[in-house]
Formats: C-alpha cells, sequence, structure tokens
DNA sequence: AAGGCCACTTTACCTATGTCAAGAAATGCT
DNA sequence: AGCATTTCTTGACATAGGTAAAGTGGCCTT
C-alpha cells in the first residue's frame, strides 16, 4: 500500500522498478496527530514528505499576525518547502498536519544522492517542479479573475476532501476571503 | 556587454568561466520590436530567452477575453514559460514584449544537451526554478495580505522600470484590479 | 451536570473596488 | 498636418467582501 503511493508519486517516463525501490528504501515513515508540524517558520527545511492518509497544510502569519493558508496537500501529494529546503533558507512557511496524518519522510542528503546518482529522478524532479509552478501560477490567475464564491465551487468539485476535512477559517484564507464571508458564501448557496 | 548578462543570469556557485562559456555560445541574439510575440498560447515552447534590454510581459486571456497580464520579465532576467518547455504541452501563456528590445534565445535541445552534461547548469536550473516557484507562492501571498495600492506601491519601489514603461491597463491586470482603479489609485496617491 | 472553549453563523454597517459612460490627452497613420 | 485610434482620467453609481459584535451549538473537562 506504502508501494502505490511511491508509484504513483514517482511517476515518470524514465522511472524503472528498481530505480523506485532505492528511492523508496530511502523514505521513512511517519505518525502525525492533528496540528502536529512539519516546519516551523525560522527553521530551514531539511526533508520532504509524501502524504499517505490525511491533510496536510502551509501557512503563513501575514502582518497582523493572521495565519494564511496557503496550499493544502492531499492523500498522494507532496509536502515540500521548496525554497527553504533546496536554497537552505529559514522558511517563511510552517507546514502542519490538519487531521491525524501518515507521511513518508525523505531527507534532504538522501535526495541529493539520488539527484546526483540517477537520471530518472532528476527529470522527475524538473516536472515535479514545473507542475508546481503551473498550479501556483494557475492559483493566482484565478485569485484575480474569479469571485470568491467561484473560487469556493471549484474548491469544492477538484479537491472535495479540504472542504471536508478542513475548518472553514481555513479554508476562507485559502481563498483569500474572511471566515464571515465564506459562512454567508455556503448559506447563499443552499438558499439559491 | 552581452557577457556580462550571461554572468548575471547563470550565476551559481558550480559555474565557472568555462562552463559560462560554453552556454553563452548556444544562446542568439534577438531583436524584438515593441508587441512581438516571442510565444503564443496553443503553441509548445521551444526555448527560453533572457532579457538584455526592454520588458517582456506573459499574459493570458480570461473567459470574457480580457488579457490578464500575469509576469513582467525585466532586463537581466528570464522568460520561460516553464510548463510548455519542460513538459512539451500547448502553452496556455502569451509571451510578448511590452517595448522594443534584445534578448538571446536558447532552443530546448540545446539546453537539455547541457542540463545533461554540465552538473553546474543542473543545479543551476534547480535553483532557478525554486527561486521562481517562491516568487510566484510570494504574489499569490500578497493578493490576499495587501490592498490594491499597497501592491501598487511596492511595485514602485521594487520594480520601477515596470511602472514606467508598461501602459496602465496591464499594469493593472498584473495586479488584479480594474484600469480605472489603478487610475483612481494614482490620483490618490498624487493628492494625499 | 456545569462551565468553558471553539467553530461556525448571523446581522448591521462600511469600504474598496467594479462597471459604465463620457471626456481629455496622447499616439500613430496617411 | 490632420484624423483616427488608443490610452488615460473622471464621475456616478453598484456590489462583493470586510469588520465587529452577538448568538448558537457542539464538545471537552472536571
Amino acid at each position: 500500500m506504502a508501494d502505490t503511493l511511491f508509484q504513483k508519486i514517482y511517476s515518470h517516463p524514465l522511472m524503472n522498478p528498481e530505480d523506485l525501490e532505492i528511492i523508496a528504501s530511502l523514505h521513512q515513515r511517519v505518525i502525525l496527530s492533528k496540528n502536529d508540524f512539519l516546519l516551523r517558520e525560522g527553521k530551514t527545511s531539511n526533508a520532504y514528505y509524501l502524504v499517505e492518509k490525511g491533510l496536510i497544510r502551509f501557512f503563513v502569519n501575514d502582518f497582523n499576525g493572521q495565519e494564511i493558508t496557503t496550499q493544502f496537500i492531499c492523500e498522494n501529494e507532496i509536502a515540500n518547502e521548496v525554497s527553504s529546503l533546496f536554497q537552505h533558507l529559514p522558511s517563511i512557511q510552517n507546514i502542519q498536519s490538519v487531521t491525524d496524518a501518515v507521511v513518508w519522510k525523505i531527507e534532504f542528503n538522501d535526495f541529493q544522492y539520488l539527484y546526483h546518482s540517477m537520471e530518472s529522478i532528476r527529470e522527475w524532479g524538473r516536472e515535479w517542479m514545473s507542475g508546481q509552478l503551473f498550479q501556483t501560477q494557475q492559483r493566482s490567475i484565478e485569485m484575480i479573475t474569479h469571485s470568491a464564491s467561484m473560487r469556493y465551487l471549484q474548491l469544492i468539485e477538484h479537491r472535495p476532501q479540504i472542504v471536508q476535512q478542513a475548518p472553514l477559517k481555513q479554508i476562507a484564507s485559502y481563498l483569500g476571503i474572511a471566515d464571515t464571508s465564506l459562512s454567508r458564501i455556503r448559506k447563499e448557496m443552499i438558499t439559491n
């Protein structure tokens, strides 16, 4: 069952079972309780995590001390604060479990070893990063072109786990609106 | 003068003059007139561009046919539609010169050759991508946490060339507001 | 069972930004 | 130079979403 996790996440045309086995052997299973932190603001990231079970979020604190959720990571996705991990800079983001969760950790040094010894993971890595960049850009564009209620509808449609598992306040800040506004949008969706 | 362009852009701890010379030799100088396209929506990108002179923008068409400027690329920066170039997918973005410009083009195949033969450019590439990801995330966060006039002030402060060289409508869509709103913000900034 | 806390909702009011339409200024074209 | 087109500004009005404060209900703790 963890095997299919690795297969799903590390899928790439150049990937083969031998490489995959080596990759998997460098991951370690970690059990998380709700609200546990995987990375705290100000610390430098030294690992990333594959999510087997549960929901993870990234958040920052804005200048009024409000928590802004910037990403949700669902099952079969990767929680990786790229700019801290690859540039060895203190993170401005926090990574925290929203629910109880099971994740697989791989340390930077082990990844770095793989990256230098396997073409498959290098190519996979570049593709993963470009996919992340694409998603982040899409999200920016949607913040501009769609209304808050449209954004909420899209979230329900495309990532229902988030709407089911995360508290309203986190979803609201992810959508870029106040929690009372999300509450109002929910109400209008029911009555109309 | 083009040499310092390559030095600035391809700077990385592992980079050395020999590598840099090989890299530079695979770029080709291209002269652009205002409004020329480097990539059109629906086409698959097969190159990226270093900007020596002038201003370049990325834009998408939203569902009402409005152009939304998603990025401005200034001098000594790179114009690269990553997800089209590296995943060979049709681009949803357009890349167009805002002013007359001089850029240096490198084709995907040549880059790919470098990427496989030089550790320096591989590491540089990963760092560049993670930098891009960071910037894009920062921009999303600012769209949520800052008001339109704050965003405009930040743009004036951090990237004045854009404010000087791009037309108001493009700047407004980049800031995520209507052009009339940006005009009003400008007025308020003068009188207050 | 009682108190306390948290997540969510609701209401009233406020403000930033959008929309539309008109005019002024700048730029480009022949 | 002169006309056309685009760019920018302005004003009146509309609306999505913000803020603050109070209310409801659930759940945990003792």
